[in-house]
DNA sequence: TTTTTTGCAAAGATTTTGCACCTTA
DNA sequence: TAAGGTGCAAAATCTTTGCAAAAAA
């Protein structure tokens, strides 16, 4: 899946008159490699030691949003973090737990039905959702029994 | 509910050894005075004419923060706000519209079940969770029309 | 070759900190 | 009075910007 990824990526790029270089391409992998969501000064650690300037990170990360490349995410410790979304990773959401910070993703499908069930009648016209569930994980909840 | 509201921020404060103090009073009436959650500098603003330090705001909305006063919200331009949570404030959702950028509340007990629910058998617990969902709101529904 | 991207380095903004003084309980 | 809170001002971080050189198409 990650050759393809990087196919459509490519592609959507030049598709806006954009260029797919080689530092847009790190980020991308960087963001791609990691299981959590990563905040700017986290990109910018990984990407710097391959040569990736700082303000190409802020610059590309900024692109990537406008493109709908990645989204934008709220940790744990109320840090900004960005993480692919469809069609470059799965569609998820994020379980969180209150012990030790982990964020999990959590497969869409459980909850998606019924929360576009939720909306009707109320005039407004959902595109796309974002759900965040705190609590404990199987972890740390066998830890405090 | 605002006078009962600031009755129990200062017996929470009080019952963990903190202090009751005019300038946590005030960034709370802030917070309970706006509808939208607010970023620190949006609370700054706010509150340094009535003579509080910016130093001050930053430490009251992490001790807030620390005590479950308040919660954090992804801002729709990828800014961290902050927002009084339950008992301070009711349970809600947000939407956000796409294309006003609006962030308008949202009555939690349509979609609170059903999210409960979807978690069924997967090892978690779930004590809270934040649903944020994306679209479009009446009056710019109205408008593309 | 044309247009976009990047590096650099400075400026600007946001956040954190230490410590002396002030306030709450 | 004791313990916690605040102001101040500097430092540390994080983010943005302008422009010349480099790279992509």
């Amino acid at each position: 899946m990650k050759i393809g990824s990087e196919e459509q990526l490519k592609t959507l790029l030049r598709t806006r008159g954009l260029r797919f270089t080689p530092d847009r391409l790190r980020v991308f992998r960087a963001l791609a490699d990691t299981p959590q969501p990563l905040s700017v000064p986290a990109l910018i650690n990984i990407v710097a030691p391959d040569g990736v300037n700082q303000a190409t990170v802020y610059r590309t990360v900024e692109q990537f949003l406008a493109l709908a490349v990645v989204q934008t995410v709220l940790l744990h410790d109320g840090v900004v973090g960005y993480e692919l979304v469809p069609p470059f990773s799965s569609h998820h959401h994020h379980f969180i737990c209150l012990d030790c910070g982990n964020v999990q993703d959590l497969p869409a499908d459980r909850v998606d039905s019924a929360l576009t069930k939720s909306l009707q009648g109320l005039g407004l016209k959902a595109v796309g959702h974002k759900v965040d569930i705190y609590g404990q994980c199987e972890k740390c909840h066998e830890d405090t029994d």
